[in-house]
DNA sequence: ACCCAGGCGACGA
DNA sequence: TCGTCGCATGGG
């Protein structure tokens, strides 16, 4: 159960490991500023997060909506109501994926907010996670609302849409900044909308996001694993083909069914560290 | 100098 | 429908 202490909620999370969790690839807006302490933005919320014991503490350092709401909302954002512990048992059923699981145990699946993801993966693309990081970090300072402590909030589709490519330049996004824009202004039209992405099977939902400039197959497939709970979707990054090669030819076993996309999550992870 | 990064769109066959 | 290539930027 949740228990609120002013702005700070302690949620328990046994077996959560936060820097695997936060520093996987699958977030760019997350800093370590102490260490065991990260500070970090989703959607239009700042936070800090650290262990204590078997839980995580959140302070709230803006964009809070009281405690029972900010609890509900980090409960769901580091997927507190999966039993990851039954998941993990299921995937080491496996020889190779028990050891994905235990190089990288920990790692949750982040639920993040539909538009950082999207924002976050057309990024992404033909680029490396240190540098997503700071073009995700310039976007939020140039574009997002100010929040407290000198954090801004992640950009609105409506804001970006009014904008011209030459206006992102000092994002340093490249190519990149025509796809922003593109998203954004789908998005601001109401061309894309969460709550039909929601309704639709995972194909026709890939399918519509695939109609924006700048998402493929693979960035579709992040949105929908981080920022539609599709668990079942594997992104096939240049990381995950090399790994899945090497450990999985035949394809995902079979004990992974239905969570492939969290099996994935420690693939990549064990991937990115052991096939560097 | 060269290659690579959580890829994609344009183009030609 | 398939391969191939250029793309912005920065680090190794």
């Amino acid at each position: 159960m949740a228990v609120p202490t002013n702005n700070k909620i302690s949620l328990p999370a046994q077996g959560l490991n936060l820097q695997a969790t936060l520093f996987c690839g699958q977030s760019f807006s997350w800093w370590q500023t102490a260490p065991g302490v990260y500070s970090g933005v989703v959607g239009n919320r700042a936070a800090q997060v650290c262990h204590v014991g078997q839980n995580i503490v959140i302070t709230a350092v803006a964009g809070s909506q009281g405690p029972e709401a900010d609890s509900a909302f980090w409960q769901n954002y580091f997927d507190l109501n999966t039993n990851y512990g039954a998941l993990e048992e299921k995937f080491c059923k496996n020889k190779k994926l028990a050891r994905c699981v235990q190089f990288s145990g920990g790692i949750r699946v982040l639920h993040q907010p539909f538009w950082d993801t999207l924002l976050s993966f057309i990024i992404s693309q033909n680029n490396n996670i240190k540098r997503i990081a700071g073009i995700v970090q310039r976007l939020m300072q140039q574009f997002g609302e100010p929040l407290e402590e000198g954090f801004y909030s992640f950009p609105t589709a409506q804001k970006l849409a009014l904008l011209q490519v030459e206006h992102l330049a000092e994002l340093r996004a490249g190519f990149r900044a025509k796809y922003i824009l593109d998203a954004a202004r789908r998005v601001a039209a109401g061309e894309i909308e969460e709550d039909t992405l929601r309704g639709l099977p995972t194909p026709q939902a890939r399918e519509v996001l695939m109609q924006i400039k700048g998402v493929g197959q693979k960035v579709a497939d992040c949105v929908l694993l981080y920022g539609l709970a599709r668990t079942e979707v594997v992104p096939m990054d240049v990381w995950m083909k090399r790994a899945m090669q090497q450990l999985f030819p035949k394809g995902m076993p079979a004990c992974a069914k239905g969570y492939e996309g969290i099996a994935q999550q420690y693939i990549f992870d064990w991937a990115r560290q052991n096939l560097g």
